[in-house]
DNA sequence: GGCGTCACG
DNA sequence: ACGTACGTGACGCCT
């Protein structure tokens, strides 16, 4: 039978060009749409196996849905130029792989498509639709099939009417009547306001269209009911936008797509060109009978699969060992569900070997028969490849089981190659790289209340697929490495640390209830009076802590004048209520509510929460691959935010106490490092020179700045330096400034002219680092750390703004972070080497806190800011002040 | 689940 | 003319 596959050319080349990283070939042009498309198409024709194909494209700006709305596709963000580009190469692509296309002016690529699943149905062919767009599901029919793509471009889900039916309930064509409740904001479609998926579907189970709905609006009530009412019109109108028109005259025939192979020198000449020598590879083996990419998947589709079940069969156990004991190339794999590792549910591991993966229940592990395999795991000589070994080893120290070893961790490189992807999960991971991998644990899952574990074969197979990514991908991911010059900065810095954070986390910090308790005691008291104080002003009662109804008193019940507005209505945000301080009594109230009330939700209630039962103590998690700038995060509880800068928040800290009787909290923290940092890459003298005499910082930038003696700086000209000296670390711009220093834009800008005059090395560096971004596509820092900043050529003046602000700040703060976790190695290694009994507890950006046992406080006193300050040379020095106490509040 | 707010460096 | 300072995480409210 014929299979017509139509390609919504537009939407799979948005999804690619996002989904995957920033690529261009040697001659500038971008390619990674290019890249994610053919990827994509590759693996679609090798699965389908079409006898016909067409990829459709939109053409013009004007379609005859403008006509009954002019807004339609309105205030949508200007196609980025590097994604324009990169579509006319794109379309020589898709003939040199012998495919046709088609566009025609006035309609879009989804009409063509419906037109053309319209007569392939009339014809008896099959059809499947491939599109990022769900709006298609409503061509989906018997003899129709619509390929949505998931999380980017290399997997798709298969709708057919069925496959609707269990996902929403709803027939393919009320896909249309969905989209006309819940609107779209990608296509400026408005839907009704307040109606989002959930609500949309609900309506439609009960009512079965649009009009139905609105037929039936008195058996609805509340502000639902209003809503509906006053967007009926919007909701025809979306409806009648997302309704796919389906008597385009295409100027096509079915013999016109047959789809009859591709020219392999046209293909090999054009992928040479766009320099996919992967894909070029790829090719060619399959050309020679090889294996292709999606020959890969199909191989892992096949993957001989072993599970090891508990008082099973003990031979795999034994073959598996001794090839892992052997040192063959493997991806280990632990399943750990939950979001905090301190507290998740393991449902078994996997190991990847070269023709098999072996899968073992948690029974399994802990079982006797598998004393051997126990022993590998913690094996600290034994090399292991896995996934977020991280997490796996506090998962699996809590269930009584060591993991040591840990050489090769995909999760770490993967963040290493690209800190701005969102979730480095391992499905998106292996579609970046172009490798075969496993489904999305969502789909296998569910996500939220839904979530389930599979049945065993399921589950089994999961984990087998994800072990032998990690397998396929460690060697890709190396090369990667290499050519990016991060193989050190991972082996030599992040490998070791995630190591070292896993034993700070484990270790745990103690926290006194009993304190936190009576810190929460007193602020209770505080916050009933200044709650009833608050009542009393206002002369009603309301919830203070929502932004809503407290704008509503603020600004409606007393009057008061609103200065600023969110999204949703009045601002109420600290600064607002500053400018108010004068203006009303309750303003102070509030301010205080807002105060105490932060300390008790989050600081007492939050970490009493948080406090281990059988010992008294808290453990963090620090994740390392988050934050876009190399630095670590704390989550479960976040314990870098603990208050200091007020002291009645301050005193949290006094509950943070060593975990032996008679140890002291020690904590050191660079001085300045930002800055200092910024006088070594800058090569500015004069910051420079004012670091090598360990001058006050700010008030040196106000001497110069304003050029007076240092006896004439006063407290204002060293505010207004220091504001500067910020803003200067978070890529300056004058309305950021004015606005800290509450002056007017000019005013500020006229403080930076000034600044940069006098350290005309900074200046330098902004534009050069600037400069540099445009051109690479990516900043670094000191130890070679990447982030790329494709925004930095946007057309949009945000974007680009937003973009050139972080390639100043990128070098400037993750080397900062570069060199204190440099300091954390160091200083584990220290600590071993001198056996030393001394702990690292803590990481605070630029802090670092330890408990330490009397006889030792001295010698650590000496060790930790040398180690701290040694930890990278610069041509400035690095000062770390040290300071100790009984608890961490002490500790100042 | 999104938003506003606020804690830290 | 545009309209934001850089990087995070947690809480309460509201829909």
């Amino acid at each position: 039978m014929d299979k017509w596959m139509l390609i919504d050319g537009n939407s799979i080349a948005y999804r690619a060009f996002f989904a995957m990283p920033p690529l261009t070939n040697s001659a500038g042009l971008h390619t990674n749409a290019i890249f994610g498309f053919t990827t994509m198409l590759l693996k679609l024709l090798e699965e389908h196996k079409p006898t016909h194909v067409l990829v459709a494209f939109d053409a013009g700006k004007v379609t005859f849905r403008h006509e009954s709305y002019s807004e339609y596709k309105g205030g949508r963000q200007k196609t980025p130029p590097e994604l324009s580009e990169q579509f006319p190469v794109l379309k020589e692509l898709i003939s040199a792989f012998g495919i046709q296309q088609y566009e025609l002016n006035g309609y879009e690529a989804d009409d063509i498509i419906g037109t053309l699943t319209k007569q392939a149905d009339e014809q008896g062919a099959e059809a499947v639709v491939v599109t990022g767009d769900k709006d298609l599901l409503q061509l989906a029919s018997d003899r129709v099939t619509v390929a949505v793509t998931r999380k980017g471009v290399s997997d798709v889900d298969l709708y057919t009417p069925a496959a609707i039916d269990e996902k929403y309930g709803l027939k393919p064509l009320q896909i249309i009547d969905l989209k006309g409740l819940m609107g779209d904001t990608s296509d400026n479609i408005p839907g009704v306001p307040g109606v989002g998926e959930k609500t949309a579907l609900k309506l439609l189970h009960e009512h079965g269209s649009v009009e139905n709905v609105l037929a039936n609006l008195d058996r609805l009530k509340g502000k639902l009911k209003e809503r509906l009412e006053t967007h009926a019109g919007d909701a025809e109108l979306s409806k009648k936008l997302a309704t796919i028109y389906r008597e385009v005259p295409l100027e096509r025939s079915a013999e016109d797509i047959r789809y009859g192979g591709y020219d392999a020198a046209a293909l090999g000449e054009a992928f040479r060109r766009l320099e996919f020598k992967s894909l070029s590879e790829r090719l060619d083996l399959q050309a020679e009978g090889g294996a292709s990419a999606s020959e890969a998947k199909a191989a892992a589709d096949e993957l001989s699969l072993k599970a090891i079940e508990a008082g099973g069969d003990d031979k795999e156990m034994a073959e598996l060992l001794e090839r892992l004991r052997s040192g063959a190339r493997h991806g280990l794999y632990i399943e750990a569900i939950g979001d905090n590792p301190h507290h998740v549910e393991l449902l078994g591991m996997a190991v990847a070997l070269e023709d098999a993966v072996y899968v073992l229940s948690m029974e399994a592990v802990k079982d006797e028969s598998a004393a051997a395999f126990r022993e590998w795991l913690a094996d600290e000589s034994a090399r292991k490849s896995g996934f977020d070994m991280h997490k796996a080893e506090l998962a699996l120290h809590w269930a009584g089981l060591k993991l040591g070893g840990a050489a090769f961790d995909v999760q770490l490189v993967a963040y290493l190659l690209d800190p701005t992807e969102g979730s480095q999960l391992l499905s998106g991971i292996c579609e970046r790289q172009g490798v075969a991998g496993p489904s999305s644990d969502e789909s296998v899952y569910g996500k939220g209340a839904k979530f389930k574990v599979p049945d065993e074969e399921t589950l089994r197979r999961h984990l087998a697929l994800k072990a032998d990514a990690v397998r396929r991908l460690e060697p890709v991911l190396t090369e990667e490495l290499e050519r990016t010059n991060m193989k050190e900065l991972y082996v030599d810095l992040e490998q070791p640390l995630s190591r070292i954070l896993a034993g700070m986390e484990l270790q745990g910090i103690q926290v006194e209830k009993g304190e936190l308790e009576r810190l929460g005691a007193e602020l209770e008291d505080t916050l009933t009076t200044t709650i009833s104080e608050i009542y009393q002003l206002a002369g009603t009662e309301f919830k203070i802590n929502s932004p809503k109804q407290l704008g509503e008193v603020l600004f409606e019940r007393l009057g008061l004048k609103a200065t600023k507005k969110t999204k949703t209505g009045y601002s109420t945000d600290a600064e607002v209520l500053e400018g108010l301080a004068k203006e009303h009594e309750i303003i102070p109230h509030i301010l205080h509510y807002r105060q105490l009330s932060k300390l008790q939700s989050t600081y007492v209630e939050g970490l009493l929460k948080e406090v281990r039962e059988e010992t008294g103590k808290i453990h963090t998690y620090y994740r390392q691959t988050i934050a876009a700038t190399g630095r670590l995060s704390s989550q479960f509880p976040n314990l870098q935010n603990i208050p200091i800068r007020l002291e009645e928040g301050r005193k949290i800290r006094k509950a943070f106490l060593p975990s032996e009787p008679g140890w002291s909290i020690l904590a050191a923290d660079y001085s300045q490092i930002e800055l200092r940092v910024l006088a070594h890459i800058s090569g500015d003298e004069g910051l420079k020179e004012a670091f090598l005499h360990d001058m006050d910082i700010h008030t040196k930038t106000a001497m110069d700045v304003f050029g007076v003696e240092a006896g004439e700086v006063d407290a204002n000209m060293r505010r207004s330096a220091k504001a500067v000296n910020f803003g200067i670390v978070y890529g300056i711009s004058a309305f950021g400034l004015s606005r800290n220093l509450d002056i007017t834009p000019t005013e500020a800008g006229k403080f930076i002219e000034q600044y940069f005059s006098v350290f005309q090395g900074v200046r330098k560096f902004m534009d050069d680092i600037v400069a540099q971004a445009k051109q690479d596509g990516y900043v670094t820092t000191l130890l070679e750390r990447r982030r790329y900043l494709p925004e930095i050529k946007s057309s949009n003046f945000n974007l680009r703004s937003f973009a050139e602000r972080t390639a100043m700040n990128t070098p400037i703060q993750g080397s900062a972070a570069d060199i204190i976790k440099l300091a954390m190695v160091h200083m584990d290694k220290a600590l071993r080497e001198r056996g030393l009994r001394s702990r690292m507890l803590l990481q605070v950006h630029d802090e670092l806190v330890f408990e330490v046992p009397p006889d030792e406080l001295e010698t650590m006193k000496q060790l930790l800011p040398e180690v701290m300050s040694g930890a990278a040379k610069l041509d400035v020095p690095l000062k770390a002040d040290v300071s100790f106490g009984d608890n961490w509040y002490e500790a100042k």
